[in-house]
DNA sequence: TATATATTATTCATATATGAATAAACGTCG
DNA sequence: CGACGTTTATTCATATATGAATAATATATA
């Protein structure tokens, strides 16, 4: 009576997986939107705040390619980014001596500031979704996101 | 010697948790990339999958407000998503007589076949998923997941 | 050295997304 | 009924992203 029906089940195991599929582009897009949310607090968006912070962790001045490398997207896209964070005074262009083709981005004071206060704002986000995460087993959540790549 | 210290880590939880949230976002944008990739083999992209789904499963004639609500984004986004997928002959603008303020999208035989191509690709993907999922606590993962919603 | 191939950044066309402003139609309430 | 506020879709400006085409410079090779 109480026996399981192996096989048989009332949602198919197709529409789980969707689900779960699903789930984890909603929740990569819920992440992100809140961080949106917060960096615009401190007049950043996600892609500006990622450039900045690569500049920072770089300690100086990298070429846009390099940029485009470490953001993992096209370079056109860093080219208009730049353009943008350049308009915004947080970044300039300079040019490299070694080879004239290249165009590195430089941060300015205002730019290394503006990723502290980003910086900030992040942390808040983090602390947040640590707060959501309470009960669940982080190292197995870990495994599941590193194993899908 | 063996004594774990507390309090002192090598890498701050800080950093293991902007790492875990930072982790949870790109995962959703690969796995956004990978049905990208799929559904543009059948002329298709996730935003114009996903509408044409709505209107398969609503089985009539949407109105574009309904459909931004499904889809959890802004009208003038869906303005222009119709606007492709009417020039791609996937979808027919109707007007509505209950409301003249309103038009609803109706799928053309096109669209509807198009929306079958694109659940197969989908399906292609999700089995991928599965795989690289072996051996992980999908119900750990799916709690993980709904409980930062 | 001269030519061919690579790489660099930019520009352009396009897709996706947001939010503000607008016009038309709907509903309500005095 | 008529004025007012709401809802509908659209348009516009803008941000983010891609990929193709282009121009300038580097590098390798014949």
């Amino acid at each position: 009576m109480n026996k399981r029906r192996s096989g048989i089940r009332h949602s198919s195991a197709g529409e789980n997986d969707r689900q779960l599929m699903f789930s984890l582009v909603n929740t990569g897009r819920a992440i992100e939107q809140r961080l949106e949310e917060a960096l615009v607090r401190v007049g950043l968006s996600l892609a500006k705040f990622g450039a900045l912070t690569h500049l920072r962790e770089a300690g100086e001045p990298i070429s846009l390619s390099e940029c485009a490398k470490k953001m993992t997207c096209v370079r056109s896209n860093i080219t208009q980014l730049m353009d943008r964070l350049e308009a915004d005074g947080l970044v300039r262009r300079v040019e490299d001596p070694q080879d004239r083709r290249a165009v590195k981005a430089a941060l300015t004071r205002l730019g290394s500031a503006r990723q502290t206060a980003g910086a900030k704002e992040v942390a808040k986000v983090q602390a947040e979704l640590l707060k959501t995460l309470n009960g669940i087993d982080q190292d197995e959540l870990r495994r599941a996101l590193s194993a899908i790549k």
